[in-house]
DNA sequence: TTCCCGCATGCAAGCGCTTACATATTTTAA
DNA sequence: TTAAAATATGTAAGCGCTTGCATGCGGGAA
């Protein structure tokens, strides 16, 4: 079904009295056309408004310059300079990105991986590290190209690019600790299909093993809104065990526990300790200022990017793609007392 | 050069015993082929793992069931409850969503156009209504379905969903004015190239001239961050005007300016009061919460996807894509108070 | 029995692009 | 001046998929 409407490499080859071979030649590698075959044509494809159909070219060259993510959520702002990061790298190597959500669930993350290969992604994005054996075998059979970004560890056979999302939360834990709290709660993600969460609340538990006098008095999971985590916060005072600090997976969780406490007419940090995780925009404007876990988005975005170009373009004697691990930092904002 | 990985329609039809043909109808038309075919394609269908290859596929319906979306920038939350949903709707319809941003730049606006076409959108939605003559040439002459949101207007020859910029602004003004403010000051983004920045600043200036007795002793524009917002109310304090309402065209520009408001010792909104724009999460965290416009993002979202789909398929006797106009709401909370 | 109709399937062309190979032209070396 | 090499361009096949048309088959009506 020829669309007239757009103009071909045959119309080019036409208007310019040139093979359509040059032309492609003439956009793909320049110096193989003569200086005035390419003025001559570089001004019927402007005259025409000519733009290459990306499925004729996809079909020819079984490539498409497209990579996917597939990040779990659009919603709160955790991946969105990771993924700005990301995709600024790519486009310095005039790649495009194509992006999905899979809404942190297994199942719609594996339909997202079919369809943004079916849309000819030559390599894919993705979060964290643990998915159901279905999707693995999957990226095994066709080889995909792939990054696994927000996570790390050893033993995966994938490159990862991310931080230790136990020894982060281990981390914050412990200064918790050092403050002199001995009874901590823990507000986290859903802990299904989530090796992130997990982690978190993992790295938590290990810091509380290690220093016997410390309680944990509940570990309460629910979804990323500040509605789901003031509701979890209640579910913890209902327990009357009087934890002195929440530790929250994610900044959206600890900001929602806030807001909770603020209504509760509760004082942070005063009468109850609240942290966070990711240090988004929303940590430094609550009031006051949430204490939490700086995880280096851009850098993880960048690195992604740089790695999985180097995946999916088999390299000019370049080193070949290397997992690597990043460092988190503790924020000491105003949400963490001592006791 | 063929991909001996992927598996193809050939091959497919080579295990299932049938022409490639049957398949191609078995996987687009179900009922044009007979039922024990059918189970026997999907049975060599899933034993390959078998996908359609997206180019193959463009090429020979010229159609790609993708549409392109250029939002100005993913970093503050403004567009992304929108986006969620023009995403969600356009799934319900198995089309895909590639993103791109222009980084509020006309230029790199026009790039992200050309590459989504090349890339083979078949539909664009683009954010606001003023760009330069040589984009709006060239959406007419490739004649591109597209649908602009976020602002509203007569006379504009592209399908529209959004709101009046203006009017809203004006709005909002008017209350502000209704509770006694007489001296304005206004923090906006950059107008070049913006049309809703700009659009918003004259709602304003309407205002205030409908209402001989306030005065609007500063407009400061600057870029959509907290420091720069900080920055802005610094240079409007330096004026020794004493504007006693600050009216900021965007959320991010209102909880910039009061941070550092609060910096500064003044105490929102009873030394000034301040006002926002857009409603996203940070309206609702900070202290006190924004008074501001609620923008209706997800119905934008929504309808702009219907409008996109009906651009797309030539329609089942459906209505044409109409332009909407959508209402916004202020929220009243905490940041201003009556003079 | 004959004829026709409808259904399931196959055949093959063509969508726009790239590229190996062939051919024509120019440059260089001897 | 001539042969060889380098350069520029054209020819045509093929990438994977869809679809109009042709074919074959079985069942009902006459």
């Amino acid at each position: 079904m020829r669309d007239t409407n757009r103009p071909n490499l045959e119309d080019v080859a036409v208007l310019a009295g040139v093979s359509t071979a040059s032309i492609s030649r003439c956009i793909n590698n320049p110096k193989k056309v003569a200086e005035p075959t390419r003025l001559r044509i570089q001004k019927a494809i402007d005259s025409l408004g000519y733009m290459p159909h990306f499925g004729g070219r996809a079909l020819a060259i079984n490539r498409t310059n497209t990579v996917g993510a597939i990040i779990p959520s659009m919603e709160n702002a955790v991946f969105a300079s990771g993924l700005q990061a990301f995709q600024e790298t790519l486009n310095d190597s005039k790649v495009t990105l194509l992006v999905g959500s899979s809404n942190y669930n297994a199942s719609q993350e594996y339909d997202q991986i079919c369809s943004l290969l079916s849309q000819g992604a030559d390599g894919l994005l993705l979060i964290g590290k643990d998915r159901p054996k279905k999707t693995l075998d999957f990226l095994e059979k066709h080889s995909v190209p792939h990054v696994l970004a927000w996570c790390f560890g050893k033993n995966i056979s994938s490159p990862v690019v991310g931080f230790d999302n136990q020894k982060a939360a281990q981390k914050i834990a412990d200064h918790v600790i050092a403050l002199g709290h001995r009874k901590l709660a823990i507000i986290a993600g859903l802990r299904e299909g989530n090796d992130r969460a997990n982690e978190r609340i993992i790295g938590i538990e290990d810091a509380q093993k290690t220093n016997p006098n410390v309680e944990l008095v509940a570990i309460e999971e629910c979804k990323y809104s500040f509605e789901e985590a003031s509701a979890a916060l209640d579910r913890i005072l209902a327990l009357n065990k009087n934890p002195t600090a929440i530790i929250c997976t994610s900044d959206v969780l600890a900001v929602g526990a806030m807001l909770r406490a603020k209504e509760l007419g509760l004082s942070v940090p005063n009468d109850i300790s609240i942290t966070g995780f990711d240090d988004i925009n929303l940590a430094r404007v609550v009031t006051p200022s949430l204490t939490t876990v700086r995880v280096p988005q851009q850098e993880m975005g960048r690195k992604a990017a740089e790695i999985l170009l180097d995946l999916i373009n088999p390299n000019l004697g370049k080193t070949a793609a290397q997992s690597v691990e990043l460092t988190t930092t503790i924020i000491n904002r105003g949400t963490l007392a001592s006791r």
